[in-house]
DNA sequence: AATCTTAGTTGTGGATGTAGTATGA
DNA sequence: TTCATACTACATCCACAACTAAGAT
């Protein structure tokens, strides 16, 4: 493991084109992902979105997978920086997986509800540790590099201390290693960081700034925010440990930092990504159809090859036979442009005619309750 | 195939209880 | 900081017409 996984894994990152393009305005890349409205969306997008009303406001967003870029994410790497969602963390830390380790140092990371402040935003996107710098010396042009090499150092996400279902649903299989429930549970400290999109976070964070004139970076502070809602309890866990569930309360299970990693990902990563739960794996295959620009190839069994699907038409996905027995024979450019396409559509639609007020779908059982007799607010028996 | 019968499920609104939050002493 | 009080939001309960689905004719 030497120079040339990092220069790989900088060609990873590399060759993904910026293609996390926002569901609402369609110009800036998103960095968060809405569960309720299923959207990706950029941070002056999701304030517009979500302040709309008290309702909207209660809706969970998470960072943006850095991988998949069409899923919550819900795991940070430490090594890698690389902010994950359930089944790419799954994909890429389990065992026989060399990409990603699974010895890499990682932990949850939590989703927040609420209007966030843009001081707010700086500690749910983990930036609150920048010896407030970010916005006040970042210059117009988004010269932010001296942040950047801030950066390394950064944040945490308070982890989340719910599971998902995908998460039991792994947590059940004794036969992989992976640690989806034994993901290291809440984080003592907050160092942690935002995943492979800080300069665009600090950009659209400036932009939220300018916004706000009375914005002030020491209003960031750790103490409860009356805008939003932190989904997570106080953390109590020290990175780079994993506890299984029944070792909590006891000594924690270190895991060293994997220095580095290969790119390619080998032939038996794919058995291994098979034998999971068939569950997981549909519940995958469903979200990426269901979210546009997810990745193809659920096994991972492919991403050896470039990830990358932009619009400059680089390399695509490859299909496997397995997974182009499942999918249709549709280029992947062209099958992106038509999901988002429609996924954008949708979402727009779905927003337009959403609506809160109690919607009656039996007028005459209305008129029926409305008119019957009742004792203490219930409805009374009617004696014939 | 069309119609009828039967059994089970759904939806409706006002009063009330309960849990959570806010406020003030 | 603690406690009491006020307030808010939400779930629950009730009966039964309307609805749905399955089986029988």
């Amino acid at each position: 493991m030497t120079e040339h996984q990092p220069r790989q894994h900088h060609r990873h990152q590399e060759e993904r084109p910026k293609r996390r393009f926002c569901d609402y305005c369609n110009e800036r890349t998103a960095v968060l992902y809405c569960r309720a409205d299923s959207a990706k969306l950029c941070l002056p997008c999701d304030r517009e979105v979500h302040s709309t009303n008290q309702l909207f406001s209660k809706h969970s967003r998470s960072l943006l997978c850095d991988l998949c870029d069409a899923s919550p994410a819900s795991i940070f790497c430490e090594t890698e920086h690389f902010v994950l969602c359930t089944n790419c963390d799954w994909e890429n830390h389990s065992q026989g997986n060399s990409y990603l380790s699974p010895v890499h140092n990682r932990r949850p990371i939590e989703s927040f509800t609420g209007c966030p402040s843009v001081s707010e935003l700086f500690t749910v996107v983990g930036f609150h540790d920048l010896d407030h710098k970010p916005l006040s010396l970042a210059d117009e042009n988004g010269n932010n590099s001296n942040v950047s090499a801030e950066l390394s150092a950064l944040l945490a996400w308070e982890p989340p201390d719910f599971v998902s279902i995908d998460d039991l649903i792994v947590s059940s299989d004794s036969d992989h290693n992976f640690q989806a429930l034994g993901v290291p549970p809440l984080p003592k400290n907050r160092n942690a960081s935002c995943g492979q999109h800080k300069e665009e976070m600090l950009s659209q964070l400036r932009q939220l700034a300018k916004l706000e004139p009375n914005f002030k970076y020491e209003s960031a502070d750790v103490e409860p925010f009356a805008g939003f809602q932190s989904l997570v309890p106080e953390p109590n866990f020290q990175p780079g440990h994993l506890r299984t569930s029944a070792e909590r309360d006891a000594e924690p299970i270190s895991f060293p930092a994997y220095e580095t990693s290969s790119l390619r990902w080998p032939t038996d990563s794919c058995e291994a990504a098979n034998q999971r739960p068939l569950t997981l794996l549909r519940n995958h295959f469903e979200e990426s159809f269901a979210v546009p620009d997810k990745h193809l190839d659920t096994t991972g069994c492919t991403r050896n090859v470039s990830v990358s699907d932009g619009d400059e038409g680089r390399s695509q996905h490859p299909i496997t036979a397995e997974t182009s027995a499942v999918f249709p024979k549709v280029s992947v450019h062209e099958l992106n442009s038509q999901e988002r396409d429609s996924a954008i559509s949708r979402y727009k639609e779905k927003r337009k005619t959403r609506r809160y007020d109690k919607h009656i779908r039996y007028e005459s059982r209305k008129v029926r309750a409305e008119s019957r007799t009742r004792i203490k607010g219930r409805f009374a028996r009617i004696d014939h």
